[in-house]
DNA sequence: TCCGAACGCTTGGATGTCCTAGTATATTGC
DNA sequence: GCAATATACTAGGACATCCAAGCGTTCGGA
């Protein structure tokens, strides 16, 4: 976005909160809004390899899912459930990478509701050259420590499964 | 999104990684999309706080500047560079704060080409109430232990460093 | 058996983010 | 002092996300 600033925006806002009496809720709230800038900074990071491939991150997502599945094939709901966004966004990336002639629908053989989402063989590869790009660029050079990868897995996972994601 | 998932998605991703012969970058892997799920959970929860003040979190970030700034004003391209978005986003942004009578555009004093930001009564009014709900009902349940909150703030706060965020 | 409830997907609308381009004002350099 | 460059904001467009509604299919209890 530019040069970056003097000070960390962040822990000025922590800061703030103190002044103002907040100190009890201070740290969590610039946690939270770490995480926030962190995400935007690394959704910016994933796009930028995934261009040049004419890919989004919401795409991708569903691409990989899709080669990850026995038969290369999902049902809609299947999708959206696993990748924990709303069914209109996975229509709404369907659409696009059905246009590509990344994926084409198919009517569910037992269940006249359901759709299944079919990887085509241009999708597979184009998912596999995705990801080789996405582990070399931007996996492989996370700037996380080791260490705090580790705990950055077991600290949000214990996060999103007490917010409901999933049962374990 | 609806039900819990039977297993966490995150770590079957992980595994799935592993598989293909990624395991050097599947803890990485995993550790972003934990980001980017968090982020997601987090943002929901923020919005759901808002919404009954008809306020967005793109919206409160920037009340909450403004209520900080020691004028209650503050320059547009100010305002961009340390909420860290894009300008045409603030401008997104005060358009509709504007129209709901929170802020009030202002001409620079001495640089024609700056318009200030600048807080209404109601908007410095609504942006307290709004700020003590978030940390009633978000920040101060976060979820996340005293010495977790600790540790995001370091690791991210580094990450968001090596990106260029900041200098300090 | 059959009708109401549940489920699956799509359409339309509201927001937010970014990018590119255009307009206006300031600053810089010769 | 004036032209070239830089800065500040906005308009228009592409994408993504969610919610509310609508339509068709399937399931379940009376």
């Amino acid at each position: 976005m530019g040069t970056p600033l003097p000070r960390d925006p962040i822990a000025d806002a922590q800061r703030n909160w103190e002044r103002h009496g907040w100190g009890e809720v201070a740290a969590p709230m610039a946690a939270i809004t770490a995480i926030m800038r962190t995400q935007q900074i690394l959704l910016a990071r994933i796009e930028g390899v995934l261009k040049p491939f004419g890919l989004t991150f919401a795409r991708y997502e569903l691409l990989a899912l899709l080669s990850f599945a026995r038969s290369g094939a999902l049902p809609m709901n299947k999708a959206s459930a696993l990748l924990q966004v709303h069914p209109t966004s996975v229509t709404n990336a369907v659409d696009r990478l059905e246009k590509a002639g990344l994926v084409v629908r198919s009517p569910h053989p037992t269940d006249g509701r359901t759709t299944l989402i079919e990887l085509t063989s241009e999708g597979r590869t184009l998912a596999k050259r995705a990801t080789t790009a996405l582990n070399n660029e931007v996996f492989g050079q996370s700037g996380f420590g080791t260490d705090d990868v580790e705990h950055l897995i077991r600290v949000l996972g214990d996060f999103r499964k007490a917010a409901g994601d999933f049962a374990d």
